[in-house]
RNA sequence: GCCGCGGUAGCUCAGUCGGUAGAGCGCGGGACUGAAAAUCCCGGCGUCGGCGGUUCGAUUCCGCCCUGCGGCA
């Protein structure tokens, strides 16, 4: 019996991701599944440009408003609802659409993550602490001792791997760098496709650069005015961009202007991490996005390989 | 027309008591496996407005010219 597909749409921010998808899901009876670390929270719509009811077309769209704002995200969380609803999906005789733009993500569900190492209570901070008015290599040197490779592959100032390393050697008894050789993910279990949205990178920028107008038009300022007034917003959820930027204007640190061209920046940055992330995976298959390029037009190029490769 | 202050990296500017220059912002590249829209690392030769003069040597001093801003007529 032949593998079962699924399919990935991957791109930077404001590349049209969610509407490519849309189009395509239509074409050959897909559910979506939002691979994205934000959209997962309720309330947060503008910000993160969620997809609206009305521009789903009867899509089913899932890991979209999963959680409340105050609470946590991350990775192997993601991973285990992936896995059980590419399940589910398949079993209806559906198929997975995967949409998104953390490279992370689409690397753990690809190539997998190893179990039972989350993070430990306290151990953090404990760390933090002893590292305290020690050498700043402190933590640096001790990983060194304990895991040479995974200290060899990080930067000595590169302090949240460093204790992540950490963490997971004194939980597991094990260094991450043998952890992450147990790993399985989707690429070997299913027939696989990606497709990467490639734009040059000026018009790219400017997309971006609009869209954040949009959003303050849309009222992404009232928005996060809520968010912070309801909730007391998690670790995760109050590093959204455009959140963080409000929240500092919120504060007086500076002027609704200032925030508006910290937002636009600091998404251009993000889409150029993305970026980094996306053109070292080989398994990505690019379709070229021209300006002006309707996302009809995008769909359909994508439909088109999707039925040659079945 | 006269007086004053400017013209240095894409932008805003610093600086060189004469030995060809540096910050911030912007931007580019990279890393990444339980915070990832996060976090971390790396990256600045640019006719120092133009042409001459002085000097071993000028972006730095002098002269002229071009140009921006302010003031006086």
């Amino acid at each position: 019996m032949s593998k079962k597909q699924i399919i990935f749409i991957v791109g930077p921010t404001a590349s049209g991701k969610s509407e490519v998808a849309v189009i395509l899901a239509k074409k050959i009876n897909a559910e979506i599944i939002s691979c994205d670390s934000m959209q997962v929270y309720r309330g947060m719509d503008i910000g993160t440009s969620k997809i609206k009811k009305n521009e789903t077309r009867g899509i089913t769209h899932h890991l979209i408003d999963v959680i409340e704002p105050n609470e946590e995200f991350n990775v192997a969380i993601f991973r285990d609802k992936v896995n059980s609803l590419i399940d589910k999906i398949h079993r209806e005789g559906g198929v997975p659409l995967l949409v998104g733009g953390s490279g992370l993500y689409m690397k753990i569900l690809l190539d997998g993550i190893f179990d039972g190492a989350g993070e430990i209570k306290g151990f953090r901070k404990k760390i933090e602490e002893e590292a305290r008015n020690k050498p700043d290599d402190y933590l640096y040197q001790k990983l060194k001792e304990v895991d040479p490779p995974t200290a060899d592959s990080l930067h000595p100032k590169d302090r949240r791997r460093i204790i992540r390393a950490l963490e997971v050697y004194y939980h597991m008894g094990m260094p991450i760098s043998e952890a992450k050789e147990k790993r399985k993910g989707l690429w070997e279990k299913y027939s696989v496709l990606i497709f990467g949205l490639a734009y040059d990178r000026q018009a790219l920028y400017k997309r971006i650069n609009k869209r954040v107008d949009f959003m303050f038009e849309k009222g992404l300022l009232d928005e996060v005015k809520n968010l912070v007034d309801k909730f007391k917003l998690s670790r995760t959820a109050k590093n959204a961009l455009g959140c963080k930027e409000l929240i500092g204007f919120l504060e007086g640190e500076y002027s609704l202007d200032e925030a508006r061209r910290l937002i636009k920046r600091n998404t251009r940055r993000y889409a150029k991490r993305q970026l980094t992330w996306f053109k070292k995976e080989p398994r990505i298959e690019w379709i070229t996005v021209n300006e002006g390029e309707s996302c009809e037009g995008i769909a359909a190029g994508i439909y088109a390989k999707v039925k040659s490769e079945i």
